[in-house]
Formats: structure tokens, C-alpha cells, sequence
DNA sequence: TATGAATGAGCCTTCATTCAT
DNA sequence: TATGAATGAAGGCTCATTCAT
């Protein structure tokens, strides 16, 4: 890792909680400038401007979440303990993974009208994880664990839809006691879906 | 209503748009000088600073999102009908009935970590939906429509996350596809409990 | 006047030197703010940009150029005595009329590869003054002052384009010289045409 | 020639056209690093800073249109040759010899208040034209091509002047009509002192 | 000599807001 | 109440230049 990548990364690191806290429009270049500790030009060294660099922090929040995910779900031996899990990572919306929340929802409804580069980025990130959720199913479904008769795809879709809509009720509410309601929910469905 | 009165409103009508749409930061009070037409001062006469003015705003929002949904459930004379009514009112997130989108969503998210004054503003309305929800399931079962065991409480706030979850995901990928199977998962749930 | 007009006069009095003594772009914002003693965000109440100011600027200059022509002329009361009284008035371009020097010349050669807008200013302004000095010629050929096979095109055009030369000269030399032997010349030629 | 000779003429030679379009103050050593396609520290190996670039390029400008009048010069075998080469050299301003046009009403207007350096610089490349004029006009006399009694000092500086005005005027006219009409009063005087 | 990351002063401009009218 | 000129802090960004490698 050459002494440019570790200060691009140094400012990544540093500007995504922001970022996905105040949002992009509610963060300035002093704001980072601030917590990197480094000297005004610097920031232009390593991006092109304050997208370039918000699209940079998209990205990187889309990794970690993608890699926190994967890291949750390895740990699973069964289609229904991955399924678990997923929720299981979602379960604390008020000290999540990511400082500021979810960034599906915090620079999806920041960008969907301002910015189609970070919308395009989310929307993604999100189809990808849809995929993940209906293919976890599709497998416990062809290794005997789920029921034959699951609709697969109704179900990922709406798990992805209510874990997301629960984030967002449980952080507006400062409490997780929705969130709570809305895991026991599905897991209660997936169980129920068990051959 | 006095004159004063009149330019408020004006002043909120047209700036209630462009915070759904930009979010409170990304929004200027040149950006609302520019679409009210008026003078540089007035926007001080009515309004303490940008903080009371998105305040008021997203009161506009709440009542406005309110109202429509009284008048859609109005219309309904049963509580399955209320029920499948709120549902409808949410089907169309592309073409969404306040500018911008859910303000719950667009409000809610920009302001969990920025503005509390917003973030309560919003809680309390998440409630009233809440609530208004269950309490149509209620009077529901209570009138034999709905079968007597089923939850409404965890109904009530799974559908509520459910529909934000698909607003969210239909805006971000530009389509609705998503909020019609969410749609149709959720009608035919509030079916099967028919009694 | 409004005292909008006002600051607005005082900002292009005060910016026009400084634009045609260090150039467009050798002038920042903040020069024009120091003589102006205006505030920060002044500037922007009048100007849309610097490049607006600039052409304000540019606009002032012609306007003054123009005057003092007109009056050094109107105090001539034969064709020749006119062309002669222009000639004057180009005599000491190292104490010039207006601060820097001639503001065809600075801001021509600025603007003929940059500003296409500030070049069409002064290629107008420079039409103006040739057709006047032609105008003056005809006039007195009309009258018999000069005589009749007088080729006043030509002459005007060189005329016009030896003194700007020798401004140019004597600025880059610093001092009066080459201007002082073009005006004998450009003189003892009027004065060979007289009838 | 060493490589760091080579280095500082490419620098030099891209840089010029830029200076001689845009201005010193209108060009940035970004710009330059640009068309180099140098990296940034490496302009400060071969020029202490942007003002001993920008005098390199004064000074570089100077050789090459004195090595211009100086080749087309050679070819003219006669003073009133010569005389005719020089005017003819200069034209076609809207298609100038060097990018940007005659770099002695450039960098001679730019500098005139602001670069001393620079100023000196192109007065003595401009007293050594004149006296380049001068003598051939001299040495023409000399010989018999020229009238004894022509005012050589006269005529050389006048001649320089309204080549300078000319190119001045059709630069910012964008055309050269001006500059035909004066070389053609040139040559005619020319051509009337022949003996 | 050459590199390119780093610097921080300074660029033009917009911001939310105040104030005299 | 309404106006719009004025304010100055702060916005994003570029500048010429330095320095460690």
C-alpha cells in the first residue's frame, strides 16, 4: 500500500461516519478537513472534488456493510441460521454497524433525487443483497431444509423491505423495541417455512 | 386568514418540495426565495431562521400526508377496505403524493442524528399511523370482521416498516416493481385473517 | 440615483483601475474589496460574477474614454484643430487619462484569445472611434478645410493604429518619446493636407 | 544538449503559446504541468518559480521572433527589400507568427505595471527592432536605394507603431482588413523615398 | 534529476441572516 | 409588513510552492 492509497483510505475512513451521519450536503470539506487532521489542499490530492469523494465513501460503506454481512453469515452452517443471522445484524438500529445507520437508507433517500451515481451505487448494493437473501432460501429449499412450496423471491423481498423499514422506524424512535417486534416476525415465518 | 397568514402559507407550500426533494441541507433559503419570488427580508418576517421555516415545513408534510390518508380511509366503509385504502395510498412510490417522496423517509433520515426537533416531529406522526393502523384491526376484530387471534399490534408495525422498506426500495431503484409485491404480500395477509 | 446605483457606481470606480492596471485576471475579488472597504458578499449584491464586474468595468472605461474625447474635441472648432485636439489627448500615455493606460489596449490584448465578450466591447468602442475620426476629415473636407483627394479611410485607420502603437511603445519605455515624435508626425501630415 | 537542457526547452516551449494566449497571471503552472505532461515538482527543478519560468518565456519569445525578422530579412537582398519582408511578417495577425500574437503587445501590456523584469525585457527587444529599421533605412540611404533627405529615426519609429496598432487593431477586430490597409500606406511611403 | 504527496494561503462564490428604509 | 442592500462567516476549490522519497 503505497503513502497516497493509506491517506485516500485515511480520508475515507475518516469522512464516511460523517457522511453517513449529517449526510453528504451536511458535511463540509472543513468538516473533514477537521477530523483527518490534514491541511486544506490535501483533500484534492486523492479525489477530484467533494462527490468524488462522497462516491468514494458510498462504495466504502457498501463494502463494509457487504463484508459484514458475509463475515455474519459464514459463521452459519444452515439456510436458516444465514437467514437468522442476517437479521440478527440489524437488530440494534440504534448503535449500528455503521455510525449514522444504514447507508441503503441514509444515501438512498438523500440521493434519489439529487445524485444518480450514489442512487445507482445503492440500488446495487441492494439488488445485491436481495440476491443473497433469495438464494440462502433457494438452497435450504433444494437441501431439504425449507419447505418446496416457499415463495423464495416474494419473501426476500419482503424481509429485505421490513428489516429496512424497521431500521428506519427504530433509529426515528431512538429505541429498538420496533425492530424487536419486526426480527421475531420473520424469524417466525422462516421457522414456519422449516420441512 | 390575513395577508400575513397568506404569504406563510405561500411560503411553505412552495419550500415544502424542494426540503422533501434536496433534503433541509442541501436546500437554500435562496433556493425558497427563487421559487416563492419574494423579497430577501420576508422570508425573516414569517419565519425565525431556516431552522423554524423546515420545522413548519414538516409539519406541512405530516398534516398534508395526515389528511390524505383520513380521506382515502374515508372512503372505505369496512376495516378490511381501510386496511387494503392505506395500503393503495402507498402503491405508486415513483409517483409519489408529496414531492420528493415519504417525508417520513426523507425527514426521518436526514434528521435522526442532526435535529431532533425534526426526528420528534416525525416519531410522533409515525405513531399516529401506528396507531391509526391498529386501531382499524381492532375495531375490526371487534366487529367480526377479522379473526379474534389475529395480532394486530405486531401486524400494525410490520406492515407500517413494510411499506417504508418498499417505498425506500422502489424510489431507489426508480421502479415500482418492488412496493406491488410488497403490495400483494401484505393484502393477502390482511385476507387470510378475514374471518 | 438609489443607493444601489450608487454602491454600484463606487464598486466599478474603485475596480477600475485595478482592472486596467494588473488585468482581469491579475485582479482578485478581495484587491476590489480593499479599496472598496465593502463587505465580503457585497460584491455579489451588484455583479453576478467577476466576470460581470470585469465587463462593467470594461464598459466604464469606453464610457470615459468616450467623454473625455468628446469634450477634448468640442472645444475645437475646425476639423483640423479636432484632429489635432485627439491627438493631445493621447500625448503622455506614462501620465494617461485613465489609470494604466489605454484601456483598449489592455484589455484588447487581455481579452482577444480569453473573452470573447470584453473583446467585442472594445472592438465596438474602436469602430466608433475610427469612424469619428473619419467623420472629422470628411467633414472638413466637405467644408474645405483639407483637400479634396485626402484619402481619409486610410488615413483615419493609420492614424488610429499609430497612435495606439505608440502608446504601447512609450508605456513599454516608460516614458513619452516615441509618442512625441508620432504626434509631429501624425501633426505635420494633418497639417500637409489642409487647403 | 543534457537532458535537463532538453527538459527546460520542452517546458519552455509548451509553456509559451500559453503565456502568450491566457497572460502570466491567466496561466497557472497547472496549466503548464498539463501540456508537459510533467509531474508537479518537476517545473521547480528547471525554474525557481513561475516568474523565472514566465521571464524564460519573455526571453524566449524574443529570440524567436527576432530569429523570424532576422530570416526573412536575410532573404531580401535590398534595403527597400528588407523593409517590405519586415511589414510583410507581420500581415496576417489572426494567424500570427507565435500563438497569441505579437508578444511585444502582450507581455509589453500585461507588464507595463506589474513586471519590471519583464517590461525591460521587451523595451530593449523593442529599441533593438527600431534600430533595425533604422539602419537599414541608413545603409539604403547609403547605398542610394533611399532619398538622402528621408528621416530615418522618423519613419522607423512611426513604422513600428502602426505595425504594432495594426496587429493591435485586427487582433481585436479578428480580421486583418486593418492591418492591409496599413501595410499598404507603409510600403507606399517606402516606396515614395526611393530614389 | 525526478516524482507526486503535502501544504496553506488565497481564489471566487454562496450562505444564513440583519438592518436601514 | 415588506424590501433589498449589506454583512462576514463559511462554502468548495485552485494556487504556487515545498519536501520526503
Amino acid at each position: 500500500m503505497t503513502k497516497a492509497e493509506r491517506t485516500r483510505e485515511l480520508i475515507i475512513t475518516k469522512a464516511a461516519p460523517l457522511f453517513n451521519t449529517k449526510g453528504v450536503a451536511g458535511t463540509s470539506m472543513s468538516d473533514i478537513l477537521e477530523v483527518t487532521k490534514l491541511a486544506k489542499g490535501s483533500l484534492y490530492v486523492h479525489f477530484e472534488d467533494k462527490e468524488d469523494l462522497a462516491h468514494a465513501v458510498v462504495d466504502y460503506h457498501i463494502e463494509r456493510l457487504g463484508k459484514a454481512i458475509e463475515t455474519a453469515l459464514g459463521k452459519a452452517d444452515s439456510a436458516q441460521g444465514k437467514l437468522l443471522a442476517y437479521i440478527d445484524l440489524f437488530m440494534d438500529p440504534v448503535n449500528p454497524l455503521l455510525a449514522g445507520g444504514c447507508p441503503m437508507l441514509n444515501f438512498g433517500m438523500e440521493s434519489d433525487d439529487t445524485d444518480q451515481v450514489i442512487r445507482k451505487k445503492i440500488c446495487s448494493f441492494m439488488d445485491t443483497g436481495l440476491k443473497l437473501i433469495y438464494s440462502i432460501i433457494k438452497s435450504g429449499k433444494d437441501n431439504g431444509e425449507f419447505k418446496a412450496d416457499w415463495d423464495g423471491k416474494e419473501f426476500s423481498i419482503r424481509m429485505f423491505a421490513t428489516i429496512e423499514g424497521g431500521i428506519m422506524m427504530s433509529r426515528i424512535a431512538g429505541d429498538n423495541k420496533t425492530m424487536k417486534v419486526i426480527a421475531r416476525g420473520l424469524k417466525k415465518e422462516i421457522e414456519d417455512h422449516s420441512a
